[in-house]
DNA sequence: AATGAATGAGGATTCATTCAT
DNA sequence: CATGAATGAATCCTCATTCAT
């Protein structure tokens, strides 16, 4: 039952952050593990003795976007209980691509997109933790439904799941822009449909 | 007036064909330029005597792309005048992943999303190709509204934009649960919010 | 006892003296046979037409620099036939370097330095190119002796030999100072001791 | 306080003396990593957690020429302060080339010449790496002028140009010749006219 | 004489991973 | 926990050369 200790931990966490940004930045494939060390600031083998290979790493950096969403401390507001909170939660994401400079798209979705494919636990992954997203959401308008201020043709998982599907391709559109608008009118459409089911 | 050979056209369109279908199934980076002469049945540099590097050939994908989409020869529908017209354009997509399984998103989103961060003039690619798309519907919005019969609130352009982005987040959540419903909901929601246009 | 057609010679002519020029300006090793036809803007397989091989086409240089030596229609003015011969011979090939702004020594060294190891006959050949100077120069000394112009210690062959060493050493320092001083200053004193033989 | 291990010295020092014997022998662009490694008994990608690349091992080999005369420890015998002590020079370098059947000249010089038009910094580099010999016998030449033992006529950095200029065309000469005699000769004629200088 | 397609070995370089200490 | 040396397959690309027309 023998616990990590401190240092290792801090060493672990450091090189899982600086795979996250890269695989962000550049992707996967285009990110080698010596990239991962250097940018890391760590020693050459550190990191076969905390990741058994790359896809594990792969796997850690999903396993943190997935404790990030379900303990609500990164920079998207996913407890939705208000139209507004819904709207934050587009708009996070909005604020997320502007850091950037619009040079990226969903973190989650690229590596999706570009794993998926040749590993069906990568791709399970990403889906379990767009589920999350989609999952609050669902839970956000069953909350109106319950409280009759949804129309009753309105099914909660299949808005939420519309919620999401624009969210992901406004942000690769704007990401192939390199620019603000084409995320910023997408996610006003969504909206603005979204909303027309409240009552 | 003599033109290149066919035998050589012919080599030169295989390879095409084969990085195209590579690229969409495992990605850019996952196809390496040996996969792409063994799939296409091509001795081992014959590749660069007709591409003068990989960068090379994804541009020509990309070009492949746009001539298709330009006359209009794809599988794609993409000459929309009416609101029929419309959703074909987007079941013709529904009907595209099928042929896959449900593994592969759009192949031109994909090329964009791994190499638009590091490959400026890909990303530009990728844009203009998308572009095609974007352009044909805002058309078929503007001709609606010459014709009276889209709300004046309705901005062509704009509706077009969220018709891709959405089509784009469809096709990815698809690929992510393997499943038709994420992009066949998604797309439901979209033809239902575009068409609330009408009128 | 067919002759090769005006054109074909031509064609010929040209490939040998792109060749000639690139080897000299970046070495044979690093010019690639496709840059030799790219550069004389001959077709593909033209050269193998004309030569069997790259070493081939090395020799066929050698063979239009021997060529040019005897027949005294370079730049180099060879035959010397008196003391103000001889410095013309030096200044020539300052005159050549200053050409090339100091970046090239002799294009004979230069082959023979790369190739001489590994290819027997080029070496050879390159000797033989060589020796054209130095027989040249040899008979000068002789001339001046049986003329009872030249000390009796003076060994016309060894001056010569002399005299084209320091000379190529003089071009090869010019070069890796890219400037013409340790040429000039090379030359000066190899002519100061060589006149001092003078009677 | 921690030093490079001792192992990976070792691996290091056996991959730069082997490039700098086979530069040598057959010419940087004729040897290839791969070959390098091999003669070193080196496992395949040893060669690249070392270097950078092939024209940075390029440069470690230069590096390593500086040093050995920097530090005199090299079969050249640089410190010179006599007459004696300038014969010695030339004559290290008559048995260095004796050492190779006369099938090479400096391998300095050889690499300048075969890189310094393509590769700025290997050409300042060459220059460096010479210029210590011009030094050390400008200085000679300095200190007998100092000590009033030679002509006032003589410049000693003049006189040490000429003398490294006349011994790089010597080792070339004796390279096309396979033979030591244009070596032998031209450093006696050199020898000569710098003794001219004594008085 | 001429064209350009085809070949396949070999070049430099990068990669994920393992080993020895 | 940590270090960096070692491995060898794989990647992109270039080369000299030959073939078919």
């Amino acid at each position: 039952m023998q616990e990590l200790s401190e240092k290792g931990n801090i060493t672990r966490a450091r090189i899982v952050e600086t795979a996250r940004e890269l695989f962000h930045k550049n992707g996967v494939r285009a990110t080698s593990v010596d990239q991962i060390l250097e940018a890391s600031g760590t020693g050459k083998s550190q990191f076969y003795h905390y990741f058994r290979s790359k896809e594990d790493i792969v796997r850690e950096v999903l396993r943190f976007y997935k404790e990030v969403m379900l303990s609500g401390q990164g920079p998207i507001r996913i407890e939705i209980d208000s139209w507004e909170g819904l709207e934050n939660f587009f708009n996070d994401h909005l604020k997320g691509i502007r850091m950037f400079n619009y040079e990226r798209a969903c973190p989650i979705g690229s590596i999706g997109n570009e794993l998926a494919a040749e590993n069906e636990d990568v791709r399970q992954d990403v889906n379990a933790v767009l589920d999350i997203s989609i999952q609050k959401i669902t839970e956000f308008f069953e909350g109106l439904k319950k409280a009759g201020k949804l129309k009753k043709s309105a099914d909660p998982k299949s808005l939420a799941n519309f919620s999401l599907a624009s969210l992901q391709g406004a942000l690769l559109l704007s990401k192939f822009n390199k620019d603000p608008k084409p995320a910023e009118n997408t996610v006003k459409h969504a909206l603005t449909y979204l909303k027309s089911f409240s009552k």
